[in-house]
DNA sequence: TTGAAAGCGCTACCAC
DNA sequence: GTGGTAGCGCTTTCAA
C-alpha cells in the first residue's frame, strides 16, 4: 500500500505538503493541490490512520462493548452508538464481552489497546471497583445499563425496580391475583430490581392472598419455553405472566397457547424490553419499553464529551424510567 | 497513558527488554521479566496497538461492512465474523454501508485506512469493477452475499434463484395456483433472482392458468404490511404468498390474519432467510433457509487466509444453495 | 541476556 | 506557500 512519501516523490513536493492536502490544511497553491490529489487518486493513497492517531495521540474510532451481536436488545444499543458515530464523523469498534468477568475486561481492553478515546460499555460482571479504576485511567468511558455508586456521572441506566412496579400495578388494575415470575438466571442485578419492584407492589396491594410463584431460565426464547413447561407442570393456577424479557414472553406464550391457553383470555402477558419483535408476535405483546437505542445515542455522546474534556455535566440524562406499552397480551382477569 | 518508556525508566531497563516481555520474547532474565511485569502492573501500562500496527505493518483487526446493525440477518452476519475473529485472536471493526454508493465506499475505505488486513465486505450498491479494484488494492477482502465474475474466489454467495425455484416448488406439491410474490422494491439483484427463479418454476409446471402477482415493498414488517393491504386491495384470488423476506412475510401475515384470512387454512406464505423470528411467529414460518452465519464464518476464515497469502484455494466453498424449512405456515391448497 | 538505534507513516512546528 | 525535521510508541535488527 502507498505511503505519504510515494505521493510526495511522483508529485515531486514535500510530504509536509502532501499532509496539508490530505487533511484539507489551510495555505497551499491551486496547482499543487490539484497535481498532489491527481497523483493520490492514481496510484490510489489511503492514509494510515494507525500514524495518524500515533501522532496524534486521538482517535476517530468510538468503542462498544456489548455481550453479544445476535441479541435484539444489544443491536439496538449498538445501533444507537453507530448512528452518533457516524454523525461525529467517527469509526465504530466494536468488542464482545460475552457473559464473564474475564471477557469482559479482554474487550474493554482491546478498546484501550487501540487507544479509544471514547468507549460505551456494557459490562454486568465487572466489579464496581474494578470499573471506577478503569473510568480513572480512560476519560471517556461511561457504562450503559449499570449504576455504580461514586461515578453516577459516568452511567446511563434504566431503573428496574420501577419497571417491575409498573408491571405489578397493570396487572393489578385488570384484576389479577395468580402471577408467574418468569425471571432471568443470569447472576446479575436486573432480575432481582425486577422481581423487587414486582414482588413488593404486589405485597403492598390488598389484595387477599395474591400468589406469585417464580421460575428461572436463560432469558431467550428457549429459556421462555422451558419456564413455560416447568411453569405448567407446578399445577398451580396463575393468570398473569411477567416475563424478564420479550424473548421469555414470546417462548411463553408459545408453550401455553400449544396447552390451549388462550392469551389473552385465559393468561396475561407482560414482557420487558420491548424489541421489535413484541410488536408482531400474536398477540401483540404488552411489555416494558426500555429506550435502549436513545439511551445508547446518549451514552455515546457522553463517551465522545468525556473522551475531549469537554463533558458539559448538566444538560446529561443518566436515569432512565421504563415505561407500559399496553398491547393484545394483557387483559381483565374474568376469574 | 502509559508507554514503554515509562516502563523501562521505572524499571531500569530499555525499552527493547520492554518490547521483549510484553511480545513474550525469548531470552528474558526470569528476574528482569518479574520487574518488568510488576512495573507493568503498578502504573497499568497498555501497550498501544496503533504504534505496534505501525511498525509491523499489520493488524490484528478484521474488519466487516454491513448495511446496518439493527437487522437479524445482518446481526447474524456480523455475528458470525465476530467469533472467527475471537477464535484467531483478531478484532473486529465494524462499519455499516448503509444502502447508497457512496456509504458502503466510505465504510470499506475506513477499514483500509486502519490497514485491517481482511475484511468481509457486505456490498450490494458498488459496481463490480470498483469491487475488483478494491480486490487488487486489499488481497484480504472478501465479498459475500455477491458473486462478481471474474474474482469469484473471493466472493461468498448464496444461489438465489435455487431459492425461489425450491419455494415455487413447495407450493406447486401442495397444489396452489394462484400467487402472490411480495417481493423487495430495493435496486438489487437479489428481489430479481428470486423472482426469475420463482416464476420461471411456475411457468413451466404444467398447472393450467396459474397466475402471479408481484408487489414490491421494502423489505421489512412494515413493508410486508404494506404489500399484503395493497395485495388484498387488488382483490384477485390468491392462496400461497412467496415473501422476500420473513419480516416480510410476518408482516404480510398479520396483515392478512387482521382480515381473517386464516394461516395456512385459507392462504399460505413461504418466507425467505430463516431468521430467528420465523420459528417464533404464529403460526411458525415455513421458510427458505439462508445459512448467512455459516457463511460468514467462512469468508472471515478466507479473508483471513487472503490477509496472510496463504489462502489454501481449493477447500473453501464458496456457493451455497438455500434449502426449504417447512414449519406451519405453509398447506395444502383446500380450493 | 540486554541495550542502542533505525524506522514504520504521519503531523506539526519552524524556517525560508 | 513550501520544505525540513523531530518525534508519536513500538518492534526488530545488530552489537555487546
Amino acid at each position: 500500500m502507498s505511503t505519504i512519501k510515494d505521493v510526495a516523490s511522483i508529485a515531486g513536493v514535500s510530504i509536509a505538503t502532501v499532509s496539508r492536502v490530505v487533511n484539507n490544511g489551510p495555505k497551499v497553491g491551486n496547482k499543487t493541490r490539484d497535481k498532489v490529489l491527481k497523483v493520490m487518486a492514481e496510484i490510489g493513497y489511503t492514509p494510515n490512520a494507525n500514524a495518524r492517531a500515533l501522532v496524534k495521540k486521538k482517535n476517530t474510532t468510538l468503542g462498544v462493548v456489548i455481550p453479544a451481536l445476535n441479541d435484539p436488545f444489544f443491536a439496538s444499543l449498538a445501533n444507537g452508538v453507530e448512528r452518533i458515530a457516524r454523525d461525529k464523523k467517527q469509526h465504530m469498534l466494536l468488542s464482545t464481552g460475552g457473559f464473564s468477568c474475564e471477557s469482559e475486561l479482554n474487550a474493554i481492553n482491546l478498546l484501550i489497546e487501540q487507544r479509544c478515546e471514547s468507549m460505551v460499555v456494557h459490562s454486568k460482571k465487572l466489579a464496581d471497583e474494578t470499573l471506577i479504576e478503569l473510568s480513572k485511567k480512560v476519560p471517556g468511558i461511561i457504562f450503559i445499563d449499570r449504576i455504580i455508586p461514586g461515578i453516577e456521572e459516568r452511567c446511563i441506566w434504566l431503573e428496574n425496580m420501577e419497571g417491575g412496579k409498573i408491571a405489578a400495578r397493570h396487572l393489578l388494575a385488570l384484576g389479577h391475583a395468580n402471577f408467574a415470575l418468569l425471571n432471568s438466571n443470569f447472576d446479575i442485578e436486573d432480575p432481582n430490581l425486577r422481581r423487587k419492584g414486582f414482588v413488593e407492589t404486589i405485597e403492598n396491594a390488598n389484595s387477599v392472598q395474591a400468589i406469585i410463584q417464580e421460575i428461572n431460565h436463560e432469558p431467550t426464547l428457549k429459556g421462555g419455553e422451558m419456564a413455560a413447561q416447568q411453569l405448567l407442570s407446578l399445577n398451580k393456577p396463575f393468570s398473569a405472566v411477567f416475563a424478564y424479557n420479550d424473548a421469555m414472553a414470546i417462548g411463553a406464550i408459545s408453550v401455553l397457547e400449544d396447552n390451549g391457553i388462550r392469551i389473552p383470555e385465559d393468561v396475561s402477558v407482560i414482557g420487558f424490553d420491548d424489541v421489535l419483535l413484541s410488536q408482531y408476535s400474536r398477540p401483540k405483546l404488552t411489555t416494558m419499553h426500555y429506550p435502549i437505542e436513545n439511551m445508547a445515542e446518549n451514552a455515546a455522546k457522553l463517551a465522545i464529551e468525556f473522551g475531549n474534556n469537554s463533558a458539559s455535566k448538566n444538560d446529561f440524562k443518566h436515569r432512565y424510567i421504563p415505561s407500559l406499552v399496553k398491547r393484545e397480551s394483557t387483559s381483565s382477569c374474568l376469574d
